[in-house]
DNA sequence: TGTACATCAGTGAACGCGCGTTCACTGATGTAC
DNA sequence: TGTACATCAGTGAACGCGCGTTCACTGATGTAC
């Protein structure tokens, strides 16, 4: 990143300080984000960045906001690919944590909300719900289509958001990885494992 | 905390300096707890903590086994407290909720094994196992007795878990209770909920 | 097409700050005789 | 019981550092005529 630009404008600094900011976090952890170091990074003076961003939350903020995009876009993916509301929430499992996997930075950043809040910002953005919808939407049709037990669609899809953000959160905690290892696998499958037999038992209600 | 000690020695300075740490990542977040930030609640000089621990990161370390023993102990009592393996998965559910809500900065220690890595200490113990070996138990005897599907014990112990820890999570990150109320609800019904509505299924597997 | 000017998006130096850690030190405590 | 001494657990000043943010500035770009 830094050092190859030639022009005194960049460009698109905006966007190369989000992707500087990402790939810090990738590297070297959340901890190692500062504004100046982020402006280093993208081959920038200290106090470029504030021509895009108000502080250093904005920035995180925005980053946050769009990570809640492309989770959206991928549940949203995911159950228009999936043949029916039972096989949309394994699916959609398998993509929350594949999303966790490819985009830790994002991932650990979006629930991570007092990193996010600045006091130049407005109070958080609902962009974070949508995702939850998506679910929610897909468990009252099952419901509906009687794949899955009756009852309240709002737990059901609690729960099935808990069972994965657990993964998830375990999975790039190295929790996952380390359990899988002592029986002999490896994170992917017990995931998948777990998931699986999670779904075969909604699938079953009892009367 | 600051100013109450009057002898020039403290008497037990550890013991302050952790309870100082617990208590700032309680109330004013992670980001703020830094060795000289904790001496000075403790009423210390910046230099004193390093008679007790070799650096920040052991500190860090320090309450991360500490609250995994905690952990342990809730749900080792949890267990006890059951009359069966089937009961017992939901009670200790609750146990880790519970303990979540209760001790929010040991949780949130917990379970970022970044914060506490330095390069003064060996790697990390394996005290964190205990608390998972507690479950695994449970889920292997519900099995035997045929309280549980029949199948890879370490499966069901991870999904319970990862439900558990979901909830966890969303519960401190204050999205369950934005989902509680929108359904005109609060947090802990809707995590008692889905554990019910969880375990019921686990109860009743498909053949 | 050329020119004057406004605006945009950078620079780089500077501010005050709190940090982790080290150091030489000293007051308090415990122990051997 | 008293004393000499070793050890322990603090102090407080100092180090170098990177931080967020502000400021006056300037080079580049776009627009009106």
């Amino acid at each position: 990143m830094a050092g190859t630009r030639t022009s005194y404008h960049h460009g698109d600094l905006r966007e190369a300080l989000l992707s500087a900011c990402l790939q810090l976090i990738d590297t070297e952890g959340l901890a190692a984000v500062s504004l100046r170091r982020v402006a280093r990074e993208a081959g920038v003076s200290p106090a470029a960045p504030y021509h895009h961003f108000a502080d250093r939350a904005a920035l995180l903020a925005a980053l946050t906001s769009r990570g809640f995009e492309l989770l959206t876009a991928d549940l949203t993916a995911a159950r228009a690919d999936a043949p029916d509301p039972r096989a949309a929430l394994t699916v959609m499992g398998e993509t929350y944590l594949r999303f966790a996997q490819r985009h830790p930075s994002y991932f650990r950043l979006m629930f991570r909300p007092e990193l996010t809040r600045s006091d130049k910002e407005l109070p958080h953005d609902p962009i974070g719900d949508q995702a939850f919808v998506v679910l929610a939407d897909v468990v009252a049709e099952g419901i509906r289509a009687g794949a899955l037990p009756a009852g309240d669609a709002e737990t059901l899809a609690m729960g099935w958001w808990s069972l994965a953000h657990g993964l998830a959160s375990l999975l790039l905690d190295g929790q996952l990885a380390k359990r899988a290892t002592m029986i002999g696998t490896d994170a992917d499958t017990l995931s998948h494992r777990v998931m699986t037999l999670f779904a075969a038992a909604l699938d079953a209600p009892p009367a």
